[in-house]
DNA sequence: GACACGTGGTG
DNA sequence: TCACCAAGTGT
C-alpha cells in the first residue's frame, strides 16, 4: 500500500468533525466556508477559530453578504483573533469575488492565488478541498510530517522546497483534498510537535524519522525578541472613553484602539498624549507580539464636557464605557481597558 | 531571503 | 515562568 492510501483509510475512520468540513462521504464543502476557515486558520489554532467561524457565518452567510459588510464592523468582529491584515484582505477578497468573478470563487489554484490574502498554501487548500483539484497543500503540519517521513536534515526554511517536492511525490491524484486534511489531522493529533505518538501512526512503517521524530523538522534559531515600553491613554468624559482608529496598515492596522504614545526601548512617558491634562498612572499592561514584547503604562484622566477636534492623521471618537467590550478592541487594548476600569 | 504581522495554548 | 509554536501572506 502507499502512504496516501494508508493515510486516507485512517482519515475515513478518524477525521475530525469540523464546522467547515463537509460530512464524510458527502459532496465537496462550500467554497465560501472553506475559504473563510482557511483564512482564519492561518497561524491560528482550531480552538481559537471555532467561535469566530460560527459568528462570521451566522452574520455573513455567503461571500456576497461578506462583500457588502461594513468594514469597521467586520474588523470589530475579528478583534481578538490577531493578524488583522487577514481581516482587511478578507473584505477585499470578498469584494473581488463579488465584482470580478460573479460571486463565485475561482476554481483553480492560479485563479485563487491572485486574490488578496490567498497565498500558495491557501490557494492549494481551497482548490483541493472545495473544488476537488489535485493540489499540493503544504502547511506547517505537512512540513513537520514530511520532514519526519523523509528524515530531512536540512533546517527550515532552507529545506522547504525539498519538503514541497516530497509532499508532491506522495499526494494522490484523487482525493487530494482529503489527503491534505488527513495530513493536517495527523499532524495535529499524532505527528505532533512534541511527544509524537508514533505507535498510533498509520504511516509509521514508511517513516524514516520514527525513532527520533521529535528532532524534525530542524529549524534555524529564532532571533531574540526585543522589549519595548509604551503609554496607553484612558480619557473619560460623560461615561464615554476616547478611542481612535489605527492607521490602515502596520501593527493592529485598521483596528479600533485606545490612544497610545510611541513604543520604544525607553519609557516615552506622556509623549503623544491626546491632550495636556493631569494624567494619573493607573497601572501597567504587558503584551507579547510576534516580534517584540511591550510593557505599557496606562494613564487615566477625566474631562468635563469638551469636544476634541480631530487633528492631522488622528481619527478619534467616543465610545460608551459600559459597552467597551463591543468596541472591537484588539487584545492589548482590551486588557488595558480592563485595568483602567478596575481602578475606578 | 528576511522581516512584519497577534494571540492563546502548552510543557 | 517563558520559549515555542499554530491550517501563512505581503512586502
Amino acid at each position: 500500500m502507499t502512504i496516501a492510501s494508508d493515510l486516507l483509510a485512517w482519515y475515513d475512520a478518524n477525521a475530525r468533525a469540523l464546522p467547515w468540513r463537509a460530512p464524510p462521504g458527502s459532496a465537496l464543502a462550500d467554497p465560501y466556508r472553506v475559504w473563510l476557515s482557511e483564512i482564519m486558520l492561518q497561524q491560528t489554532t482550531v480552538a481559537a477559530v471555532k467561535p469566530y467561524f460560527a459568528a462570521f457565518t451566522r452574520r455573513w452567510p455567503d461571500v456576497l453578504a461578506l462583500a457588502a459588510a461594513d468594514e469597521a464592523e467586520l474588523m470589530a468582529a475579528w478583534a481578538g483573533l490577531g493578524y488583522y491584515a487577514r481581516a482587511r484582505n478578507l473584505v477585499a477578497c470578498a469584494r473581488a469575488v463579488a465584482t470580478e468573478h460573479g460571486g463565485r470563487f475561482p476554481d483553480t489554484e492560479e485563479g485563487l492565488r491572485k486574490l488578496p490574502g490567498i497565498g500558495a498554501y491557501t490557494a492549494a487548500a481551497i482548490a483541493a478541498i472545495a473544488f476537488g483539484r489535485r493540489a499540493v497543500v503544504v502547511d506547517a503540519n505537512v512540513e513537520r510530517v514530511t520532514a519526519r517521513l523523509s528524515a530531512l536534515e536540512t533546517p527550515l526554511p532552507a529545506g522547504k522546497p525539498m519538503l514541497h517536492a516530497f509532499a508532491d511525490s506522495i499526494t494522490p491524484d484523487e482525493r487530494s483534498g482529503d489527503f491534505a486534511q488527513a495530513m493536517m489531522d495527523l499532524g495535529s493529533t499524532i505527528c505532533t510537535v512534541r511527544r509524537p505518538a508514533c505507535l498510533a501512526c498509520p504511516i509509521a512503517g514508511a517513516c524514516k524519522g520514527r525513532d527520533e521524530a521529535e528532532r524534525y523538522p530542524l529549524k534555524a534559531p529564532k532571533p531574540v525578541r526585543p522589549e519595548r515600553r509604551g503609554s496607553i491613554f484612558w480619557l473619560e468624559c460623560d461615561g464615554d472613553v476616547l478611542l481612535c482608529r489605527r492607521p490602515p496598515k502596520g501593527l493592529l492596522g485598521g483596528m479600533a484602539a485606545l490612544p497610545t504614545g510611541p513604543w520604544l526601548p525607553k519609557d516615552p512617558g506622556l509623549a503623544d498624549a491626546p491632550i495636556e491634562t493631569d494624567w494619573l498612572l493607573a497601572g501597567t499592561v504587558r503584551h507579547v507580539f510576534t516580534h517584540f514584547a511591550l510593557e505599557a503604562s496606562i494613564y487615566r484622566a477625566t474631562l468635563p464636557h469638551v469636544t476634541l477636534a480631530n487633528d492631522g492623521g488622528q481619527s478619534w471618537f467616543w465610545a460608551p464605557i459600559t459597552r467597551i467590550e463591543q468596541s472591537g478592541l484588539p487584545t492589548l487594548f482590551a486588557k488595558a481597558a480592563a485595568i483602567a476600569r478596575s481602578m475606578q
